[in-house]
DNA sequence: CTTATCTTCGTAAACGTTTACGATGATTTC
DNA sequence: GAAATCATCGTAAACGTTTACGAAGATAAG
């Protein structure tokens, strides 16, 4: 056997049967001569087994390359080791940035993460996605819902295992508890921070409000400006979209409204107005101060480089990991949000005496 | 025992036992009055079961609200209706594009993904990472490996489950096979953009040659010149940051190299130059033009908006998921590369004569 | 009417674990 | 030295499916 020119692909100490099965606990168990209740008390490292067997049984698992197989151990079981993520397809900056570094998180804990997304109308879809995240055999499931419509559906549907919600500012249910960063707090210190500047008249160019962070933006932005003692500035609901900002800015452009200031909802929709400001010669910061939202990659290097609010995604995700494999767990976990931080640039300046 | 106070564990037909075990397939055959094999078979749509059981029990299946238990059947059959998806956690704009659109497909296409992501040092990791992943039961995997030295991991490890890499310009080994954009392309239609505009003195914002797409963008742009029958023009390597061409613009501007017209790796790659360009006195496009690459949100907002090249990812998604599953299943798919387009906006124009 | 052939269905075994329980030998206690 | 305790290990049953096979009744063929 030696002599044979093709290595068999032999995982036996009996180098001539060449066995094509993966290794289960009883080969471990006739390798290392003891029986596979022993095996099985080695891999859930349990009481009841001598030092000296549980270094042999060690030894032979790594040796012939041995691994659990999950489906059987989820099948005694029924608890497991993966943990399931539902998201609408959204490609936009907070979304993908949680999802990122939720399946960062969980790795680190030792779950795998199975993600599905939902696309519109949501109602009967999310309950479909939640059995499907529910049979494959999660132990609970994180939903990243952006949208109030979605949110709404996951409130609505039922589900077996336990049910985190991401979403700002949303309120927790019986049966799915939500969890955020307080994007509140986060609006209004980018507001609070043109007001210490001197600015009075505080435009804010809005998300989408179908967007829970489109609401709770535009809340921290009114409370800062209510709780500075200063008329409320310019609303305007927009969608996140640079297009959007660009149009809207010019229109406002022509119709000499151009405000002192403006908080955007997001970089993006910072980049759109400051495009259709320089465009017709108003220039940021010297004219107009802006701040905006999610200090996005780049942002940092836009023309001028933006002051912003940035979220702590991977804090949010380590937090929200925390709550759910609690809530698994059965036990109870603070939760308190965590909160965003201003990062100043150049966007935003004093504001100058002439009205 | 029927005046037992407490209810006993029944989920029976009887309505007044709440039965809080997930319903099994003996439960619907006890219901439906067949045995479980029948249950089996209408399951799977096996043939040997007559038009009027499959129809009776199907309905008990929908009232009583079974759920095919997704572990038993991985246990006994090894097949599975999951695929795995590894990336490294780079939180950049190609990577986590093509994530975002591959989750899409498999959804489509009735598939869940785990998805779980590696760091650097690559080597152990990736193998360890496969393993993972083959054993929850994935049916295939695709990884997506920017970067060069995971690919090599990913080489280098082994896997019993058919292993897919996107990573442009990446070759095939046996074990695993390579798809990907034809980047290379992209960046020839960007630079040939450039020529045609009268531009004959190129250079060219490069990635990090430690990533694929670095390699063959770079490659893309100096076929096109030789092909022109230009000189090579500046190539500088780079990290797709908009930091590092800023402040390697910053050096040409000093040093008075600043070359007529740039072809940017990346769209924050062009960012950073333009800025840069700006804070000096030159403006883009006017004094140089330049064109970027990946088409990111907001690109069309910059100051100019950027003439850049656009990756269809939902189309390498679909492609992807074909070749794979072809794989999974032992079938051949054709494998020819999606062709990436050049999206002309501002920031590129006609050459000047003043040399 | 008997026998052979279908159809339709039930049964047993297996997949790879975990868990509860019992068995064995060694050690301690009286 | 016998009984009790302890540490260590083996065994059986179960988890919810699928699959191979066999059995019963119905139908067709002789």
């Amino acid at each position: 056997m030696a002599g044979a020119t093709v290595p068999r692909e032999a995982n036996e100490r009996l180098p001539d049967a060449p066995p094509r099965r993966k290794p289960t606990i009883n080969d471990v168990a006739s390798v290392a001569g003891v029986s596979f209740g022993t095996v099985s008390r080695v891999l859930n490292d349990a009481p009841d087994v001598s030092a000296a067997t549980r270094q042999r049984v060690l030894q032979v698992i790594k040796d012939i390359g041995y691994r659990r197989n999950r489906a059987a151990t989820a099948l005694v079981t029924s608890r497991s080791t993966s943990i399931g993520i539902l998201s609408d397809g959204s490609p936009r900056f907070g979304p993908v940035g949680t999802l990122m570094a939720l399946e960062n998180i969980a790795r680190r804990k030792g779950y795998a993460t199975t993600v599905i997304s939902v696309e519109r109308p949501y109602g009967e879809s999310v309950q479909a996605a939640l059995d499907t995240l529910d049979d494959t055999g999660v132990g609970g499931i994180i939903v990243i819902a952006p949208v109030v419509e979605m949110a709404a559906a996951v409130w609505n549907a039922s589900c077996r295992v336990p049910v985190e919600m991401i979403a700002a500012g949303a309120s927790s249910t019986p049966n799915v508890f939500s969890y955020s960063e307080n994007q509140e707090l986060g609006a209004r210190l980018a507001t609070q921070h043109l007001i210490e500047l001197g600015h009075t008249d505080i435009a804010h160019f809005g998300g989408s409000l179908d967007w829970f962070d489109g609401r709770v933006r535009k809340r921290g932005w009114e409370a800062a400006l209510r709780d500075a003692g200063l008329a409320p500035g310019l609303y305007l609901e927009g969608d996140w979209s640079p297009r959007w900002a660009y149009e809207t800015a010019l229109q406002l452009v022509r119709e000499h409204k151009v405000p002192q200031a403006v908080f955007a909802a997001s970089d993006h929709t910072a980049l759109g107005l400051i495009r259709a400001f320089a465009e017709n010669g108003i220039r940021v910061p010297e004219d107009v101060s802006v701040v905006g939202f999610d200090d996005i990659e780049g942002s940092d290097y836009f023309l001028p480089p933006l002051t912003t609010v940035r979220q702590d995604f991977t804090a949010l995700a380590l937090m929200s990991m925390e709550v759910l494999i609690g809530a698994m767990e059965g036990r109870e976990v603070d939760r308190t949000p965590i909160a965003p931080t201003l990062v100043v640039r150049d966007s935003a300046r004093q504001a100058t005496s002439h009205t």
